[in-house]
Formats: C-alpha cells, structure tokens, sequence
DNA sequence: CAATTAATAGAACGATCGTTCTATTATGGT
DNA sequence: ACCATAATAGAACGATCGTTCTATTAATTG
C-alpha cells in the first residue's frame, strides 16, 4: 500500500535475487530503493520481512506475467507457453535460477520464508491443474499429468541455473510436449 | 590422505547439508568433527575451501554408490534406478535437496564452489549418457535423451525438496519411463 | 628417551552486519 | 503558516563469525 514500502521490497527483489540472501545486506538494499535505514525500519521488524516482501514481490509480477499471455494458445500449447516463460525469464535475468527454491534452500529451518516458498510451489501446481483442466483434459489425466509437469518445470529452471546453459528448457519442454501427446486431451 | 582432514570434510558434509551454508559455522565444524580449530586452520586455508571440501566428500559417496548399484537392471531400469536411489536419499538424508544445487543458489559470484557443481552436475550427465549407451540406445537417441532424463532427476530433487513430498520423485519417474518407451532402444 | 611435529583449548582481533538512536530536514493536511 | 508525521543521514551498539595467536599437551619417529 504504501509508496516507499513497495519500493523497498522491489529493491529487495532485484538484488537478492541477483546476488543471494546471505551477501547483501540491509545498506545495500536502502541504497538501491532510494531510501533511508530508518525507513525500512518503519516499515519492516527485520530483514526476514523484507526477504519475504521481496518473495511476494516477484511472485505478483509472476503469476501477473502468466495469467495475462496473450499469445498462450490452447490444448497443449497452454502448457508448452509455461517454458517459452521460462526461457524469457532465463534471458532477461540473467539465469539465476528459481528466486523461491533459493530462498529455501538458504533457509533450512521452517519458517515465513520456506511458507512463501511452499505457497508458490502449490499455487504453480493449481495452475497447471486448472490449464489441463481448461484445455478439456479428463481429471484422472490431469492429476496424473500435473506433478509430471511441474517436475519438468523445476528442472527446466534448476538445470539452466546450474548448467548455465538454457538449453535443458528446450529439452523440458520436448519431454512435455511428449507427455502432453501421450496422454492426450480434448 | 590425512584422517583429521577427511574428519573435517565429512562433518562438513553432513552439517552444511543439513543446516545450510550460511547458519553453520566453523566453530560447529569443529566441534562435529571432534577436532580443533587450529587443526582445522592446518588443513584449510578459510571456510570456503572446507565447504568445496564438503562438496567433494558428498560426491564422492555419491558416484560410489550410483557405480556400484547391486539391483539395478538392464534396458530402461539402468535408467530409473536412479530416481530409485533419489527416492531412498531422500529418506535417509531428511529430503534437503540438491547439496550442489544449494551450494550453487548460495553463493552467486563465480569461484570454487560453482565450479564445483558445475562439475557435478556435467558429471551425472555423461553417467546418464553412459547408461543409455550401455543399455543398447543409438546416439542420436541418446543425445536426445540425456537431458531430458537429466532434468527430470533434476526437478525431482528440487520438487521434493520445496513441497517436502516425495510423491514428486515418481511422478517424474513414470515420465521418464515414458519417455524411454517412446524412444525405445536395443 | 629425546626432539620434532601435530593437536588442543581458549583467548583475542577485526570485520561485517542487523538493529537502534539522535538530530535534522522535508512533507502534507487544515 | 502551523503542526504532526514521515524521511534522511549518519553515528553507535551488540552480536556473530572468520581468522590468528599463545601456551600447553599428546603423538610420532629416529
């Protein structure tokens, strides 16, 4: 809600994500909003609020992304587009990998950032779910198909990230696409 | 070739894993390992060179134990017994992922240890090559293949690790026997 | 046994970093 | 113009942690 508050978690967002959640601290993330400590402060208890702002942050511009693609076709197509996505995201990033399997890879104790991480996860499993399910696959198919899928998403971004090589997107998206043939919908 | 070094390599390695890279410090290093801290000074130069250490420690088990897989069958099987020995890591080790995709999420700059999950990583690469090769597929089909089936070990780890469900390692197992069906070799 | 080397416990240093505090300055509403 | 609130710059604190140092004890070898 607040001006100033979004402009943090956006910093936040951008930074952690580029250089990882135990190397840049609290001055460098005031510094790239433009902000002062003691406005951070006002707005955050602590830096793990902010680590989960910044999570929430990209999730929105994420699931925004995906809900409104406008050359998503249907059938199979409105899965396969999912790793087009990727590949975009893979080039404009510069191939960091998955921002919410990071963050809980780096916080092994349970906590509000391993939850974020897990709300994502789960929330592009009901994705896929409803996509199969609108481009006219049975349910028995769908819930068959949706782990299968999002494995290969997970591994589709994991690979490129520690490959440094996008190619394993393309390959992901063959095996779906095989997949999606295979057990076929409509 | 020194026990006190190995000592530490391995307390090392089960500590980082469990706890993460950041949270656990020399001091608990030590104190896992039953050792000094100047002993560990002797053989270490800092803490980066213990965590590629513990890196190596962990794949060395790990090659160890993919070569010498005693009920792992011929065709297809060679294949998933893999995601066969993902699933019992998985158990055994309490399901905290990847080490080396975590190692690699953890520290963003380039050095040691991304080049040692790296490494890794192209490693179990060429291990699936081989196993399709040996399992009678042609190359064409087995260039085609590898990273396919490597992503979708991939994802499987990863999948695993973010829901804490295992039930995501045989979904992406029952994708890769149908991905060895469609492809079919010998 | 003697002598060199390795190992130990623990104190100490130095740097980093999250967090708080203070004093000052801009901002917005009535 | 006034007042309350928010923002700023920057100093300061406290804790953590990687690393070094010292003094003492155990282990090894010739």
């Amino acid at each position: 809600m607040s001006k100033k508050r979004d402009d943090i978690a956006g910093a936040a967002n951008r930074l952690l994500y580029r250089e990882g959640f135990a190397s840049v601290g609290i001055d460098r993330i005031v510094a790239e909003a433009g902000v002062a400590l003691g406005t951070l402060y006002k707005h955050f208890p602590c830096k793990e609020d902010v680590i989960v702002a910044a999570l929430l942050h990209r999730e929105a511009g994420y699931l925004a992304a995906l809900e409104q693609e406008a050359d998503r076709g249907g059938g199979a197509d409105a899965i396969l587009s999912l790793f087009d996505r990727l590949l975009d995201w893979a080039e404009e990033e510069g191939g960091n990998g998955c921002f919410f399997l990071r963050a809980a890879a780096d916080h092994a104790e349970p906590g509000p950032i391993r939850d974020v991480a897990l709300a994502h996860k789960q929330r592009m499993l009901r994705l896929i779910e409803n996509r199969l399910c609108e481009a006219g696959w049975r349910a028995s198919l769908t819930s068959r198909l949706t782990p299968s899928i999002f494995v290969l998403l997970e591994g589709a971004v994991a690979a490129a990230f520690t490959l440094g090589d996008r190619r394993a997107i393309a390959a992901a998206r063959d095996a779906a696409d095989l997949l999606l043939c295979a057990y076929p919908g409509e």
